[in-house]
DNA sequence: CGTTAATTTTAGTCAAACCTAAAAATATAA
DNA sequence: TTATATTTTTAGGTTTGACTAAAATTAACG
């Protein structure tokens, strides 16, 4: 059914055009494409027009880019090998939770399938990654949970870190030294007039984190 | 020190190279090269040259090509990557040997060297794969533990099945049938004169195994 | 020893995936 | 609404690692 194989950067392209299309809803322009991945915009178009061929986007000169159906099935595919690996990473390994991202980015192109099974089955089939992801099972469906931005939290409501949207280094750091990881419980207390800051207690101590750090953080509302 | 990071197609011919020139000391001809890796002569001249520039081999035309200290470096960390993956698969995703050393061929080529000191050090720092192959340290010392080929095992005498030097899913399959794997202890009973075949016995069960066969086992004489 | 066979290298191509520079299309703003 | 800025595409080039065909070298054998 679906074509061949696809390359290292073919897998790219799809999982970064799924990412940034919202589920497959958005249209994803030629330059965002390029930020993500660091390539230039020339070469973005070079490989869209090839995935387009593939039919795993549909792509219309000037207009964008939209994920198709069967691309959607790709990306989620990568997307489970991904966060399988971080898992393993994390819980097996014991990596820290702000290294795992970079070698799952190799690890998720390897191919079998078989192996992504077996390990799925080893790790106990679970649901979220290290950073609260969900994870596709092996038919590509994810178990959706209801989730808000801590943004979004209103005064005195507490809720529990459950993804990291800003999947970036330098932030991870940040929010180690802060003490906020997938688990951590949070209450606000506050929120500034003045730039839209948060007053949070984390473990009995209060800190103020800026607006825009707070809506890169996910929590399920207790 | 050493310059920098290999493609997957280097360190493929590294790992061949080495593996052919036993230990390093064997001049390796383009053919060979170009039968294991199933390349064209003409593309495998390219790639020595290549690796003769960054100093990993030496070649000379019409010579052949020879591994250097920095280049049999390289290759025990790619040995000890696909040896420890390889444990991996077998014990703790329960793959069966004759399966893992095709997905151990692409998980060798992910770069992170923490990853693969983790793994180490999660298996339990391992002495020797599935097939019986030895696993080079982070340092790339192998233990060295004397073996000898089932074939030149004399009548009455015997072993442990300790390593299998042909690594070809066929050759695995006919062991398979034979029910002979690493660890199994097989006693020689006779040599035939005719065409060397040799008459072994396993749990009890005589047979016969031609001398190719027997050459491509390993033993520990017990 | 010389001719044939096999091996190895050279020379010229090709595809994938990137690049730069310039042209075309679209968006923005005075 | 026209001029300017931004985005996207086209055109042409580069590198990596393969290929084929043909030339050069080495090996093998009668």
């Amino acid at each position: 059914m679906s074509n061949n194989k696809l390359t290292k950067s073919e897998e790219d392209y799809i999982k970064t055009i799924f990412n940034l299309s919202e589920f497959g809803n958005k249209q994803v322009s030629t330059n965002s494409i390029s930020k993500v991945l660091k390539i230039e915009p020339a070469s973005v178009t070079d490989m869209v027009k090839k995935l387009s061929l593939k039919k795993l986007i549909y792509h219309k000169n000037y207009k964008g880019s939209q994920i198709s159906k069967s691309g959607i099935k790709v990306a989620l595919q990568i997307i489970r090998k991904h966060r399988l690996w971080e898992v393993f990473l994390h819980e097996k390994l014991n990596f820290k939770w702000d290294k795992i991202h970079n070698i799952a980015e190799e690890l998720e192109h390897v191919s079998s399938n078989k192996l992504i099974d077996k390990l799925d089955d080893y790790l106990k089939y679970p649901k979220i990654d290290p950073h609260g992801d969900p994870i596709p099972n092996k038919l590509g469906v994810i178990e959706s949970n209801i989730k808000i931005s801590l943004s979004d939290l209103k005064i005195s409501e507490s809720g529990i870190v459950s993804r990291i949207i800003k999947e970036d280094d330098d932030f991870f750091k940040l929010l180690k030294k802060l003490n906020i990881q997938i688990g951590t419980k949070i209450k606000v207390i506050e929120k500034l007039e003045f730039d839209n800051s948060l007053e949070i207690i984390i473990d009995n101590k209060k800190l103020l984190i800026s607006k825009k750090i707070a809506s890169n953080i996910k929590i399920t509302k207790i």
